[in-house]
DNA sequence: CTGAATGCAAACGATTTGCACCCAA
DNA sequence: TTGGGTGCAAATCGTTTGCATTCAG
């Protein structure tokens, strides 16, 4: 299942009448590239010098990670410590369940949570959207690991 | 239904065999004062000179909040933008939901998300606490207004 | 040619840290 | 007395902004 190429995604900046320009190119190949991690705004400027082969300034990537989220081919998502991760939109919508212990982060989809939803949406009539903030909590691996899983506490 | 006081906080501190400074009593006033609002740490140093009538440092703050939360007295949460927020422990457990039309924020109560919380770990083994982030959307109020609450997206 | 993008440097807001000094116990 | 706390100043990290320069269209 082959996502968005970085000439879609500069495509698309084209038909919105955006000018294409190295920057974006080298922004648009890191992020086609990033096979569903979650990469923050430093990542991606490290990675367009490292991986794409062109420098720019850590301006230029915020200006154009904006850009491109305004252009809704990217979303971002709170993962709490930290700066902010960076994917592509066409990815299916997911929350992020981060682990309190080991840190590791893994995705839940969007439609597995319907349930969860739709008793927000009752009980509050507040229409949920678990992708753009994680979650936190013990992941099965450390829960496991010592039994307990009721100390799910704030970390 | 009074929540902690200033006192019984001071208190927890002690008994911890910690020193009770007038930092520590100005920051657990303002807290005990703080009547479920979520205050930020630049709002609580802020009040602590305001209110309390003690200018503290920002380190000492910051320190300080730390050792409440340490000592189980206080959490804080990932409300998106800016400052992360802080309240009292013996508030009940609950995930604020951040309206991204208005920027309102209310709660709702962890226990009222029991088939939620049940339904993530069933699904991935993961044992979320859902206290520690806030959760985007559209309010009620908001999705009324234009009548749409499709468009949950991330804001 | 001309405004949209960029680079640069500096500012910003939240948070952290090193270190000398001070006061609660 | 003494080390746990504090203030101060500076650093760190992510992110934003003002402004002169550059380049895509």
């Amino acid at each position: 299942m082959m996502s968005v190429t970085r000439d879609q995604m500069v495509d698309a900046l084209r038909t919105r009448g955006l000018r294409i320009t190295n920057a974006r190119r080298a922004v648009c190949a890191v992020l086609a590239d990033s096979h569903g991690r979650h990469l923050t705004a430093p990542d991606i400027h490290r990675l367009t010098e490292t991986a794409a082969g062109v420098a720019l300034d850590q301006s230029t990537v915020y200006r154009t990670l904006d850009t491109l989220e305004e252009s809704g081919l990217i979303t971002h998502t709170h993962l709490g410590h930290s700066a902010s991760a960076y994917h592509l939109a066409d990815e299916p919508p997911h929350q992020h369940l981060v682990c309190t212990r080991c840190g590791e982060t893994q995705g839940i989809l969007e439609s597995d949570l319907r349930t969860y939803l739709i008793e927000i949406t009752e009980r509050t009539g507040f229409h949920p959207d678990p992708t753009h903030f994680a979650l936190s909590g013990v992941c099965r691996t450390c829960a496991g690991d010592t039994g307990v899983a009721a100390d799910a506490a704030t970390g």
